[in-house]
RNA sequence: GGGCGGUUAGCUCAGUUGGUUAGAGCGCCGUGUUUACACCGCGGAUGUCGUGGGUUCGAGUCCCUCACCGCCCA
């Protein structure tokens, strides 16, 4: 007996221990050699934000990524796995400020640049060094060397190079446009980074005194707003075109009450909707993104009322009727609103007040409202340019955007699933210019002499697949640092989540083509987000979310990962029920027992076998096939069972079927080994048999490999007690499907050894007979060749379903028997009866068996269904109908009727 | 408004090109301390496959309609 193991797994004691001897081994470091291509894999990591610590769904990624990552390295390919975080511009800067402002009421003003600077970078330090370490806890075998960030040194060098290029190639402009603007954080922020609030307001219909007005028109134009304030910057009103109330009054003008500026009537289709409100719609094109677009069209004047952080500028005074207004540096949402409204009231020129819902914007990192807000900023052109772009590797194409089509409808970037593609395309298609300027301390500096603003995150984000490589320096020298770009780039897949697939993935694509001439990686793959129970995203704000280290503490790493894995399906989303641990008071989810329990099997399996093999050795491939020849059906079913598995985890992986994945392990270890393999080997051991013992031996050494990319700690825990092991299982090689091993006529034998001892299990069960008591059995074979199939099995059935058979084509059936029928076999279970019992047992699978019949009858009647279907369909069909009618007149002769 | 996904057992989900009686885990019911494992064993029950049409000899699977849930983009 082996004492050495444990009767319980517990993962605590031994995930940190191992994950050290991996990092002692250098097992996650890569580095070029000679290796060809085809032999090299490589993955970068979605740089984890360093504004918090990681949650599920970076587990989830995590997972897949060591999966691949471990899975290649075992195949033998130079295994990269590039680790890093993102400094994430304004999420960190907001967070960072908040927490200042929240513990010692400092403003970024009151620290200064400089001083707010600093924190952040000691903020980046803790939660760079928290987010690696929960990666490790969670078994990732990232490269952790070549750890990088996308505001260190390195990813400067690269940001600054890739932006020379853009601005030499006159791809990068500066240009007036309507921002998102955050008034608390005063900078531009993207549109992904705002949320949508309903939010009562009021609608008011405002009236605008027509300039020059003839007899029989009306003295005012009333327009209907939610923001009454925009209407000191108002440079036209529109009509619809067709509208006959208005259409006579096109061209003509109206004065804009308050600031007395005379505006035109301007007929636009696109703006106006002449079912809504009055049919007239006031015009800023310097505040509303609507209003902009109509600004374009007609050229209209565009005229800013705001300042920086959210007040009325000078523009926002004038004279109306003889008096003068000024509302310059009242807060421009609240406080000007409310000083308009009342200078409107107070001229009688407020037509009408109603309560109105709507959408406002928020910025999702301050909070506050959104301003639409004109400003100069740089832009990176996206669209086609008169002459086109060339490529680095000399191609020319007609802009960024395209090049990055181009490369997923040709294929040269996959992405799965396939449906995601559109998106993808769709996104790119309209070729919107990317405005890369962001005004905050926190991020690259735009590298042009005296411009304050630092770049959006995604513009270093875009070059991460690059950068950390090495370039632009890549392939200049031969230091080693310099070669590892030629050598794994393009990388080999990229796992990311839905929401980046245009903000950073296309933008990795356009990058990666125009800068190095070719795709930062050749398949992208497009993971499941998490959810709760009731389809809910896991928020912080919910309170739903799951702590993946939690469940590290409580179930293991490898239980967290087969859990995951085991979720991870074709859908977009994946739901797991959250509830609070009774003892912990923390989120957990009841699904992952499942991962526990399965671990815990494994390990009671690796205990079992080991126990029972002392002395004995690992055998090689080629000895076990030898011994095929004397091995009995339940040896070549496991070991054919094995090799199935072998090939349907090598397809799983290679495909991103992780779910599959997971339960062809689980298949294999707990239904095939455990509960038959390992029962029917149980007599044979306490003989010491070597042909058992080789064959366990060799199923775990198998099995270990085959588990190890899903569930690291656990096969490496037991390989280490696997006797003449050579190293660490992590860089042992993957099993490979041994044609030799198949064993088709054993997989069939052992389907109806099963199937004839749960029959008999069953009747033992229905008639409450003692476990331990031995039934005596007949069974009759409808022929002599199932007989000798039946010879073969004897010694399995006997001992699985404690029986005593007599097997034999004319075995009678005793008085008192109970009867079962498998196809071809009649099970007679002598002593047990209980006649009224019985006669419901036979009478229900009479019934069963006259519904399958005249079923089956109906089909096999029909002509067109004859004639139509596949042959083998309707002989198969034909085969069962015979089967069931034999087994009901069977049934009928055992007094069933 | 446009695009996409989902709706199968009480719960979470599988279901490969249409083809014989739709599966798994958890939960449930019954039973069992046979020295690998009670984080276990053995057996069992549970489904108008969201609605309504259509194609077909045959539809959970293909087509159309509608409903509800969700995501992405405007």
């Amino acid at each position: 007996m082996s004492s050495e193991l444990a009767p319980q797994y517990d993962p605590q004691a031994v995930e940190t221990r191992i994950y050290s001897r991996w990092l002692e081994a250098r097992a996650f470091h890569a580095a070029p050699d000679n290796r060809p291509p085809e032999q090299r894999f490589s993955i970068v990591i979605p740089p984890p934000n360093v504004t918090g610590a990681l949650h599920l769904g970076h587990a989830i990624n995590g997972t897949i990524q060591d999966i691949l990552i471990r899975y290649h390295r075992m195949k033998g390919d130079n295994t990269l796995w590039m680790p890093g975080t993102d400094h994430a511009g304004i999420a960190t800067q907001a967070v960072v400020e908040k927490r200042i402002f929240e513990e010692e009421k400092l403003s970024r003003h009151d620290l200064g640049k400089d001083g707010l600077v600093k924190r952040i970078w000691q903020w980046k330090d803790e939660y760079q060094t928290r987010i690696i370490s929960q990666l490790k806890l969670i078994g990732c075998s990232c490269d952790w060397d070549r750890t990088r960030f996308t505001l260190d040194d390195q990813c400067a060098k690269a940001v600054h190079a890739a932006f020379f290029k853009l601005f030499k190639d006159g791809l990068i402009f500066r240009g007036l446009r309507l921002v998102n603007w955050d008034t608390q954080l005063q900078t531009a922020v993207a549109d992904d980074e705002i949320y949508y609030e309903p939010v009562q307001g009021q609608l008011t219909s405002i009236r605008y005194p027509l300039v020059g007005r003839h007899n029989g028109e009306p003295d005012y134009l009333v327009v209907a707003t939610t923001r009454p304030e925009t209407m000191l910057g108002d440079t036209a009103v529109a009509v619809h075109p067709e509208d006959m109330r208005y259409k006579n009054l096109i061209g003509r003008r109206v004065q804009v009450p308050l600031v007395g500026r005379e505006i035109p009537i301007i007929a636009d289709g696109l703006l106006v909707d002449p079912k809504f409100g009055t049919g007239v719609v006031k015009v800023t094109p310097a505040h509303d993104p609507n209003d902009y677009a109509t600004g374009q069209r007609h050229t209209l004047e565009q005229i800013n009322l705001l300042t920086p952080d959210g007040k009325v500028n000078n523009h926002g005074r004038g004279t109306f009727g003889g008096k003068t207004y000024d509302y310059t540096g009242l807060k421009f949402a609240t406080a000007a609103r409310q000083k308009v409204l009342e200078d409107l009231a107070g001229l009688g020129l407020i037509a009408e007040q109603k309560p109105h819902e709507h959408e406002v914007g928020h910025s999702d990192r301050s909070k506050t409202p959104i301003e639409p807000y004109l400003s100069e900023q740089w832009f990176v052109k996206m669209g086609d340019v008169e002459g086109g772009i060339t490529l680095a590797d000399g191609r020319k194409v007609s802009g960024l955007a395209q090049a990055a089509i181009d490369a997923v409808q040709s294929g040269r970037v996959t992405i799965t699933p396939e449906r995601y593609a559109k998106g993808y395309i769709d996104w790119l298609s309209q070729k919107r210019d990317w405005c890369i300027s962001r005004q905050l301390w926190w991020g690259h500096p735009i590298p042009l002499e005296g411009d304050p603003d630092v770049l959006d995150t995604w513009f270093s984000s875009a070059l991460w697949p690059l950068s950390t490589m090495g370039y632009p320096a890549a392939g200049t020298s031969d230091k080693p640092e310099d070669q590892l770009l030629p050598y794994f780039y393009p990388t080999s897949v990229l796992s990311t989540a839905r929401e980046i697939l245009s903000l950073w993935v296309a933008r990795m694509v356009m990058f990666g083509l125009y800068l190095h001439g070719e795709v930062p990686f050749k398949q992208v793959y497009i993971h499941a987000v998490i959810q709760d129970g009731q389809g809910r995203p896991m928020k912080k704000s919910l309170g739903n979310g799951v702590d993946p280290v939690d469940i590290v503490d409580s179930h293991g790493a490898d239980a967290l990962r087969y859990t995951l894995a085991s979720m991870l399906t074709d859908t977009q989303d994946i739901r797991l029920p959250v509830v609070k641990d009774k003892t912990t008071g923390r989120n957990t989810s009841p699904r992952f027992d499942a991962g526990r329990n399965f671990a815990n099997k494994i390990w009671n399996a690796a205990r079992f076998i080991l126990s029972n093999t002392a002395g004995a050795a690992v055998p090689a491939t080629a000895v076990l096939t030898a011994m095929t020849a004397n091995m009995n059906i339940a040896d070549r079913w496991i070991l054919a069972r094995l090799n199935y598995t072998v090939g349907v985890v090598e397809e799983s992986i290679n495909h991103f079927r992780f779910a599959p994945l997971a339960a062809a392990l689980y298949e294999f270890l707990w239904n095939d080994l455990c509960d038959w393999y390992l029962e029917i080997a149980k007599n044979r051991l306490r003989q010491q048999d070597r042909t058992v013992q080789a064959i366990l031996l060799y199923c775990l050494d198998t099995s270990l490999r085959l588990l190890h990319p899903l569930m690291p700690f656990i096969s490496e825990a037991i390989w280490e007690k696997l006797p003449g092991r050579k190293g660490p299982v992590i860089t042992a090689p993957f099993p490979r499907v041994i044609p030799q091993l198949a064993a088709p006529q054993a997989e069939a034998e052992l389907a109806l050894v099963q199937e004839i001892t749960r029959k008999i299990r069953d009747i033992r069960n229905q008639y409450n007979v003692d476990s331990k008591k031995i039934l005596a059995v007949s069974l009759q074979p409808a022929t002599a060749e199932i007989q000798l199939l039946l010879e073969n099995g004897r010694g399995i059935m006997e001992h699985l379903a404690a029986s005593q058979l007599t097997i034999a084509t004319d075995a009678p059936k005793p008085a008192d028997a109970a009867v079962a029928i498998v196809p071809n076999v009649q099970i007679f279970v002598a002593g047990v009866i209980d006649p009224q019992v019985e006669l419901q047992r036979l009478a229900k699978r009479r019934a069963e068996l006259e519904r399958f019949i005249a079923g089956n009858r109906a089909k096999l009647a029909n002509e067109a269904f004859v004639s139509k279907a596949p042959a083998k369909v309707v002989e198969g069909l034909k085969t069962q109908l015979a089967q069931q009618e034999s087994e009901l007149a069977a049934l009928a002769g055992q007094g069933g009727s």
